[in-house]
DNA sequence: GCATAATTCAAACAAACGTTTGATTGATAT
DNA sequence: ATATCAATCAAACGTTTGTTTGAATTATGC
């Protein structure tokens, strides 16, 4: 059985080098055609390691997520806590940023963003449940404080527009290229500010109530 | 070897019920996750009747793809194409709607989300390919139609909004549920009304050219 | 009706999969 | 040093995978 979380250099090394293995091939091949044995391969691991290690393919793939969402949604979780206690009212721009800038820091894991691209998207009911869980609390943290910057639009509005926000980050972080080795930071930062701009636009924008004749004529 | 495309009863309905199945499954449990065998199987077909028809699992699921697609995109480009022929200047509305309406038409395949918003996050390199060159001509068309709508905001922009658009759609569209045998239409006509009105609006909007200080303080 | 081609079928193929086993090596503490 | 437990290893387990084969069945053209 593994020692839990210890042992300086025996175990450690090969618990992150098959982490490290099993992120690169799950970005680039996906869940389900990421094979166990590949892993193995790619980390110069014996393939039991993993199944000692992680007790199987699922409970690999959920340490590969949990590595990855853990320091960014921290992140985004201890910048909104500051906003909201050194102002009190956030504008929508500043909850954006507090979202969508980790995503562009260059001292978080290269390959996150292709993970929680890769990820949102699986099939496989046990992983989005892992997911779900990893996200939980930003999802309802960062509604709750949009719902209070834009008071003029319901609630169950803004929690929709927020899904759309977060489907724009997705689809972005997919157009960064799974192997982002050193991309340029300055093209990935210019991009996450376009998206704070369409994100706030969106947000903040009053739904007509009446478009009696806007669309295409019958 | 098959008959390329006609011959009444005998092998047409076997061709559809093998779609219909696969159709299914691929949404349920996505690309990898389906064997030729659950469609087989599914379909009360023998299972080398998947290859003798479509040449392979590959084939299949270019097969799914296209039906699926080819309708909805065929109407988003016969909408613009009114538009186009009827009106010199287009609203950035109408050509959101164009390209989003559709998905709430209830004369459609039922399921054409779903099966969107699982291909659109294949990992594997010729499935991607599939969908891409499905999608072309509609991404292209519909830039250059909102680059004209929006002659102040630069081409380079226009198409990263697009994608941010196309992003949200695709998050939306699995909101809607993998399952959504006579969902209410209704709820799902608003659902795509907000993401008309949350696109034109980030469309729209003017990207502040000096951000100086609206961000977090320090 | 008969030949010809299209389609279905049961059966099997090799390959790859996740997981388990039992022995072996390594470190650790008494 | 020796007993103890964690970690690695080669090897095999039984399934499941996509694909192929060759015979049987059905439809089609003349």
């Amino acid at each position: 059985m593994p020692k839990t979380e210890s042992s300086k250099s025996a175990s450690a090394d090969t618990r992150e080098r098959i982490l490290d293995a099993a992120e690169l091939l799950l970005i680039e091949k996906g869940c389900g055609g990421t094979s166990l044995r590949a892993i193995a391969s790619n980390a110069n691991v014996n393939l039991a390691a993993t199944n000692y290690h992680f007790g199987g393919k699922e409970g690999l793939f959920a340490a590969v997520i949990h590595r990855c969402a853990r320091p960014i949604n921290e992140q985004r979780l201890a910048s909104l806590d500051m906003l909201e206690a050194q102002q009190s009212h956030i504008s929508t721009r500043e909850i954006l940023k507090a979202l969508l800038d980790p995503l562009a820091s260059n001292n978080l894991p290269e390959r996150l963003p292709a993970v929680m691209n890769r990820v949102t998207s699986e099939p496989d009911e046990n992983l989005r449940a892992i997911v779900q869980a990893e996200f939980s609390e930003v999802s309802s943290r960062f509604i709750a404080a949009l719902t209070r910057a834009i008071p003029q639009v319901e609630e169950e509005e803004i929690s929709l527009r927020f899904y759309f926000v977060i489907g724009s980050m997705l689809h972005l972080v997919g157009l960064f290229g799974p192997l982002t080795t050193a991309e340029d930071d300055n093209t990935r930062s210019q991009k996450i500010n376009a998206l704070v701009n369409f994100g706030v636009a969106g947000l903040e924008t009053e739904s007509p109530t009446n478009i009696h004749s806007q669309g295409t004529s019958a």
